[in-house]
DNA sequence: GACTCTGCATATCCC
DNA sequence: ATGCAGAGTC
């Protein structure tokens, strides 16, 4: 491949269509483009979307013409930018709403960024093409989808029933589930589609084993079959579609004049080749996104996006955004300092756009503690302690790594009585009860919804088991027919017992009914006669368990929530892509939520628990070969920080419990990374036990004393640093009873330097440190 | 067929 | 700790 020089270094993703390498078209002038619904309108500069603008902020908003790339930094008005910018053209007359197309991440950023533009210009900005990817190409392959093989009304499924499929076509092909893990092998399919590659690809593709190649194939034949597709598909059919339809594509090319793309470094192979091909005609695409925030390699993201843009759009305009009106200077400088640890960043410097009182402007802390239940306190305590001070408690945030570390924090504040919310939980929708009632409805909508139908034709229980199911599928199978087609003919043959024959002709004949009110009824009553009469309803009212009455509110809620749509197949549609749940939303609460469901919000407070090796980064992370995991969990850590207004607490705890085992925990490399004369390091002393083994010699090194007990603290005691013969302080041997504040009495096992194991009499076999047991 | 029990594996991040 | 698949029982 023919390269620009000096661009070696930068390592391109394969690019499976090649578009690079033919000469780039003749840019044709926006103007001789096409006709436009009335003249370029001047915009005066002191419109209101101008208004407050940074000089370069000012440039990205105003620099309409051709391709540009916005790099900004954490908290420099990325989003003031991009709405602005829409403003910008829609108030020029550049383009019609309709012609422009604004594509982000998150439901929750497309939501904010239709509000915003809305109030910049008003109702006219509810025909701009926006939303998430998956949403905007939804979209376009309603009008397409014969082109790939599936009917108008396919359905997109989400992960639990992708790996169902999966299951079942492995099982079809005699794989044992065991030996080949179905969410490992849907990891690898997810690759192929987060590049684009479709199962011919994947084929001519060298290396990977061929069983996956096949089952690729007959995973989207299965999917095709029950007229569906995954997420991932939803981009690759639309790049299918394109790819083979000329005259599809030159209309869509030709009716987007402008393009935006928020958090541009997220882009993954597919969305990138979906950009560039709808950016063609135009050449009028705006990218704004920051490599140091980019956090989803593992879903398929390129960073390299960013670096190859300037090449695939010459004469691209790039803007930087280098001034931070979000944070304090000191949050600033240690988050600055921390991700400089990373290589091969683009490298940007955050300035602070804001005065702040020297005086006023509180360090970040760090703080080591016990474990995870004085961590929950500590934190707790802090917030009630900045709620005495006068501040909201939605100023406040708890970002954890992972999902297992929000329920220390929602005990402690359950029992504390503060109010909170967790973002990103079980979503509503992912319910059991919320996905059967889903069921339903889609099986009424469209009676080839095969998957639907296997979900609830025997719940709740209505004596059709397995058997009873499987000679449906066979039938199905040789008929040709959907499932639902398939019951109706087998309740009027005898192939079925009595029994299961009736139960069959009477499901089907609900089913018939319910759809027959399609028209007539409204669509939220008709699903509450839906659940009602399927006896669905009645099942969670007749369980006993703790969680039934909880579901049962749950499904009513679920019919509320449809009133607000214009049908039933509206409503599906909306629920397949958004996925939030935010019925309960502003009461004045604490959040919690992962670092990655934080990206691009801000808080006053933000707390950031965990950062232990292991936890963060985490091991999965670090495991990984290269350094590449390791910084993105520094960026991940980078977008925590600059998350914060007014003050940041980073703990860590000494001893945490992970899936049920207690393990001693070493504190986060990214603690030691935080510049000194902008963080106020404290915690008990002695967490960490007295002196350890040599394979530890880092924890003698001065920079950890301090990470752990702050720099005022006086140096280590000379023990440290002169650590004991291995055979433990405590003199303790195999075999010796010991006591343990936790665990109790127990039996040595075995001894590793300072660490001993220890079967205890209540609590089973654990390591620990030996400061923390005495003989007894 | 439905239910219960047991053993077994599993455990980031999200549209 | 939790969720699941498979086995055994009513």
């Amino acid at each position: 491949m023919r390269r620009p020089a000096g661009s070696a270094n930068i390592r391109l993703m394969s690019d499976p269509f090649a578009l690079d390498d033919e000469a780039p078209p003749a840019p044709p002038s926006p103007r001789a483009a096409g006709p436009r619904a009335s003249e370029p309108r001047p915009v005066p500069p002191d419109a209101p979307w101008l208004k407050g603008l940074n000089p370069e902020q000012f440039q990205a908003v105003t620099a309409t013409d051709g391709p540009v790339l916005v790099l900004s930094g954490a908290g420099t008005g990325k989003t003031k930018v991009l709405t602005s910018r829409l403003a910008h053209i829609l108030a020029s007359n550049l383009a019609q709403p309709w012609q422009c197309l604004a594509v982000t991440f998150t439901n929750r950023a497309a939501r904010e960024m239709k509000e915003r533009v809305g109030q910049l210009v008003g109702p006219v900005s509810d025909g701009i093409w926006l939303g998430t990817f998956h949403s905007l190409c939804l979209r376009i392959l309603r009008s397409h989808a014969e082109a790939v093989g599936l009917g108008g009304d396919f359905t997109v499924l989400d992960s639990d029933d992708q790996t169902r499929v999966l299951k079942q076509v492995m099982a079809e092909a005699h794989i044992d589930p065991k030996a080949t893990p179905p969410q490992g092998l849907m990891a690898v399919i997810q690759r192929w589609k987060d590049r684009a590659v479709t199962p011919d690809k994947a084929a001519s593709e060298g290396g990977a084993d061929g069983q996956a190649k096949a089952l690729y194939r007959a995973y989207q034949e299965r999917l095709r079959a029950l007229n569906a597709c995954d997420f991932g598909d939803l981009l690759l059919h639309v790049l299918t579609v394109f790819l083979s339809d000329p005259q599809a594509l030159a209309r869509w090319q030709g009716r987007f004049r402008y393009l935006l793309v928020d958090e541009y470094q997220d882009t993954n192979v597919a969305q990138y080749l979906w950009l560039r091909l709808l950016a063609q005609t135009h050449r009028n695409i705006c990218c704004v996104g920051d490599d140091d925030q980019s956090i989803y390699s593992w879903r398929g993201a390129e960073v390299g996006n960013i670096l190859r843009f300037e090449k695939d759009f010459p004469g691209a305009r790039v803007v930087r955004l280098e001034s931070n009106y979000r944070s304090t200077p000191h949050i600033l400088a240690a988050a600055s300092a921390l991700i400089a640890n990373n290589e091969g960043r683009l490298g940007k410097t955050l300035r602070p756009g804001l005065v702040h009182d020297a005086e006023a402007v509180e360090k970040i802390r760090t703080m080591a503690v016990w474990d995870g239940e004085a961590e929950a306190r500590l934190v707790v305590e802090e917030i009630e302690t900045l709620q005495r001070r006068g501040e909201r408690l939605a100023s406040m945030a708890i970002l954890v790594r992972a999902g297992f570390q929000t329920r220390e924090f929602e005990e402690r504040l359950i029992t504390t009585g503060i109010p909170y919310r967790v973002v990103g939980g079980p979503r509503f929708y992912e319910r059991l009860e919320i996905r059967d009632a889903m069921a339903y409805l889609r099986l009424v909508v469209s009676a080839a919804d095969g998957l639907a139908f296997e979900r609830v034709v025997n719940t709740p229980k209505r004596g059709l088991g397995e058997a009873a199911v499987q000679t449906i599928h066979m039938a199905a199978r040789a008929e040709r027919v959907p499932l639902l087609e398939a019951a109706r003919r087998l309740a009027g043959t005898d192939e079925l017992k009595p029994k299961p024959r009736q139960a069959l002709a009477k499901f089907v004949e609900d089913v018939d009914r319910w759809r027959s009110l399609l028209d007539s009824m409204p669509h939220a009553e008709l699903a509450a006669t839906i659940l009602d009469e399927s006896g669905y309803v009645d099942m969670w009212k007749a369980d006993k368990s703790a969680d039934a009455p909880g579901r049962v509110e749950n499904l009513k809620e679920l019919v509320a929530a449809l009133e607000e749509y214009e049908s039933l197949a509206s409503f599906l549609e909306h629920v397949a892509l958004v996925m939030e749940n935010d019925s309960c939303a502003e009461q004045d609460s604490v959040v919690i939520m992962t670092l990655h469901g934080a990206k691009g919000l801000e808080f006053d407070s933000v707390f950031l628990p965990g950062w232990e090796e292991e936890v963060f980064p985490h091991v999965r992370a670090l495991s990984e070969s290269g350094t590449s995991g390791l910084e993105e969990e520094r960026r991940l850590a980078y977008v925590g920080l600059t998350r914060a207004r007014k003050r940041v607490l980073v703990t860590f705890a000494a001893n945490r419990r992970i899936y049920n085992q207690w393990k001693s925990q070493l504190p986060s490399r990214f603690v030691e990374e935080l510049p000194e004369p902008h963080v106020e390091r404290s915690g008990e002393r002695g967490l960490y036990g007295g002196g350890l083994g040599e394979s530890k010699a880092a924890w003698n090194d001065p920079a950890w004393s301090r990470a752990r007990f702050g720099q005022n603290r006086p140096a280590a005691p000379t023990s440290w640093s002169q650590p004991k013969a291995r055979e433990s302080e405590g003199g303790f041997t195999a075999g010796a009873r010991v006591f343990h504040d936790k665990f109790g009495n127990g039996t040595v096992l075995a001894i590793d330097g300072n660490k001993l194991e220890i079967a205890f009499d209540k609590a089973g076999t654990k390591k620990v440190l030996d400061s923390f047991v005495s003989a007894i």
